[in-house]
DNA sequence: CGACTTTGACCCGCGC
DNA sequence: GCGCGGGTCAAAGTCG
């Protein structure tokens, strides 16, 4: 199978960003059975709660041309609340049959808010990304529930966030190293599924890849579980992206991978490498991690990870520099607005 | 030879 | 109970 570098996923016509769009919530069963998820209980179709996510992936968060300013950053209020909104579903805690399993029921309960806060946090953040990045179309922060084990009927929650890339293949490297264990025919789908699991002993982290049968330029990533290791690429050893780092919404239940940030450091180390063939590519657009409007002090290592990882290309006066200093990352990862200042700065300089 | 992919078989949950 | 579909297993094949 073909591999491509995150940088096939950025490189994309102007107008387009690498997309992800919309958030999706997945309900907890009531009863702790098993559900697997599919592509439409991801969006939410057909569940009954709350508005569907299905319609907020039928807007972009943010239209393609509209750069959010700093000040327009924030997320729509529409979204906003949507978004915050939780399924009543979940975790209602209100049955009981016996007080031991009252109290085992508490705890389970607590652990549950715990985690719904924490994803909550997670959406708002995530949110909050996708507002700045001109993201199109995302739709994933969620759990999966896996099936009760016999020996372990305790439920279990995987957490899984899945996005949409626009890409010409399927696997994208992410910088892990991925084995592919299946394969599967979708049903209603002309592109088969692919299963992947994380090769590093004892991280059970897996993806699924799927081609959207609506749109075939269109690349369904799903990732569910936590990586327990860094990052295995990490030439130089300058970002190797920890553990925490690597995770979603970890601080309660753990949380997926997630590609972006790492993104752009191969999209940055990539252009390095291959400057002509990125030559008069425009991704990623803006980068603003408005440390004002991010909460620093969660718990949740998505918080960190934007602000550690993201903040690193951040187009901001100071971070200038960066650019400068690179000389070659002006067209790749700096908004027109941005190249446009850059620019002239540069004819400043040399005046 | 090790790492990885392919692919048919198998398991399990769910709906009817 | 049965069939369907999603997910996983594992043997065989491929590749560097």
């Amino acid at each position: 199978m073909a591999n491509s570098t995150f940088s096939d996923q950025v490189m994309v016509p102007a107008g387009f960003s690498t997309s992800l769009s919309g958030i999706y919530d997945m309900p907890c069963d009531e009863k702790g059975s098993s559900s697997s998820l599919g592509f439409m209980d991801m969006l939410g179709i057909g569940q009954d709660f709350g508005p569907s996510w299905f319609d907020l992936l039928q807007t972009p968060l943010t239209p393609p041309q509209a750069l959010p300013s700093p000040a327009s950053s924030a997320v729509p209020e529409s979204m906003t609340s949507e978004v915050v909104n939780t399924p009543a579903t979940p975790n209602s805690c209100s049955i009981s049959s016996s007080s031991t399993e009252a109290a085992n029921e508490e705890n389970q309960c607590k652990a549950a808010e715990e985690e719904d806060q924490d994803q909550e946090k997670a959406k708002k953040q995530f949110m909050q990304y996708c507002s700045n990045n001109e993201v199109l179309t995302c739709f994933g922060v969620g759990f999966r529930q896996l099936k009760p084990k016999k020996k372990n009927p305790k439920r279990q929650r995987e957490p899984r966030f899945a996005f949409m890339t626009k890409s010409e293949v399927d696997h994208l490297d992410d910088g892990y190293r991925w084995r592919k264990y299946g394969q599967k025919a979708v049903k209603n789908s002309p592109f088969p599924r692919s299963y992947y699991r994380c090769t590093t002993a004892a991280c059970g982290v897996k993806k699924r890849v799927e081609r959207s049968s609506d749109d075939p330029s269109t690349v369904v990533t799903t990732y569910e579980g936590t990586h327990t290791h860094p990052c295995p690429v990490t030439p130089r050893g300058s970002i190797g992206m920890l553990p925490e780092a690597a995770s979603f919404g970890g601080g309660g239940g753990g949380g997926a991978s997630f590609l972006i940030p790492q993104a752009h450091y191969q999209v940055q180390q990539q252009q390095q490498q291959l400057q002509p063939y990125f030559h008069n590519q425009t991704v990623v657009p803006s980068f603003d991690f408005n440390s004002t409007t991010t909460s620093t002090n969660s718990s949740s290592p998505y918080t960190n990870l934007f602000l550690q990882q993201e903040r690193r290309f951040v187009p901001s006066p100071s971070s200038s520099t960066l650019f400068r200093d690179h000389g070659l990352l002006q067209d790749m990862v700096a908004p027109p607005q941005m190249r446009k200042e850059m620019k002239e700065e540069q004819l400043d300089q040399k005046v």
